[in-house]
DNA sequence: ATATATAACTAACAATCGTTAGTTTTGACC
DNA sequence: GGTCAAAACTAACGATTGTTAGTTATATAT
């Protein structure tokens, strides 16, 4: 059972999806709950606060995740980076209206919530980075520069979200492997 | 020497992706350019028209470089490929404010500027989608799900330009290189 | 110099926005 | 049934928005 809280929550990220940010109002929001635009505020304190726990939530769910990742430290760089697609795409379709604004809206943030999401934005990536770097001295990566690596992988599982919202029938397992292969096989020595 | 009117639009592109375009007022774009919000009407016919005439520029751009390829019908799917990174990466390199438009910003385009947008972006992607497929047939490409390497391949392409405006000092030919590299090796049997 | 077109300006409009104040309804517990 | 807090409501606020009307300045051509 959903508190009111997270129905607005939930409501507000469906629309920030669909219109963005400043196109969505707070009269729209409450029409999709079944109220008025007053009566949300006894629910929380303003519209910036629903992007701000939208945007964290998502980042703070990738930086637990790399953490559990980083732990395993038996785990070589390729199955690192196996564990990171998985990650993303069950994050991906448990979240599919959340992430959508990872790609975009964070850039309504106001200060401090922006500093914050972005901190946890860069620090995220650098752990990307040092899995690939790991990787390519151990041998076990391509000589392609680290930073195309990064980005090229990253921005694939960043849009997975768009792909996955048209083909929701598909499977997750077989989705995982096979996006595993493609991404993984551009790299591998 | 840029017409008053492509300054306007120059100016409104850069400011649209910086601040979304619903956050961007006219009163911005104008002090952006030097002048009062009500002496952009001179100019254009509304803010709608900005948006519409930066993402359909990009679209037909986008199109004639899919045609131009498609009618060099010598070329392999493999060399077909290479030269659709390569038209992602010129169109980026001079388009980098309009190019991120492509992203998010579409969803503010109203009807019917963004039903004709869309079909030129579907048009895009099945042209895109029939060399892979032409690929695989051939047997150049691995069997993996066309849907998947398309999606793989248009979204880093498409997310170039974030990358693109932080590291502005890159070799573009080195760039393309390893981005060919990258992309293509995912894929190549 | 005069005429003309282009492009700037000021002022204001109706609409919509996020938010607040104050009030009423709802529902659980004694 | 009365009490009390949570959560809904109505009404309105000041601010900002895209845009228009009407006017003035600038520059070019005759």
């Amino acid at each position: 059972m959903q508190s009111r809280k997270e129905v607005i929550r939930s409501c507000a990220a469906r629309l920030f999806r669909k219109k963005g940010y400043n196109a969505t109002s707070m009269r729209d929001i409450a029409e999709a709950v079944g109220i008025k635009a007053a009566s949300i505020y006894n629910h929380i304190k303003s519209k910036q606060e629903l992007l701000e726990d939208l945007l964290l939530m998502m980042a703070h769910l990738f930086s637990k995740g790399m953490e559990d990742i980083n732990r395993s430290s038996s785990l070589s760089s390729e199955q690192k980076l196996e564990r990171l697609i998985a990650l993303h795409i069950r994050l991906t379709v448990e979240n599919t209206d959340a992430i959508a604004l990872v790609a975009g809206e964070w850039v309504h943030l106001k200060s401090p919530a922006r500093e914050e999401y972005l901190v946890l934005r860069e620090t995220y990536e650098n752990q990307f980075k040092a899995i690939i770097d790991t990787g390519k001295t151990e041998g076990l990566f391509k000589e392609i520069d680290t930073e195309i690596i990064l980005f090229s992988t990253l921005s694939t599982l960043r849009w997975l979200y768009s792909w996955y919202s048209k083909n929701r029938q598909y499977n997750i397992v077989e989705l995982e492997r096979q996006m595993t292969q493609c991404l993984i096989a551009g790299i591998k020595r």
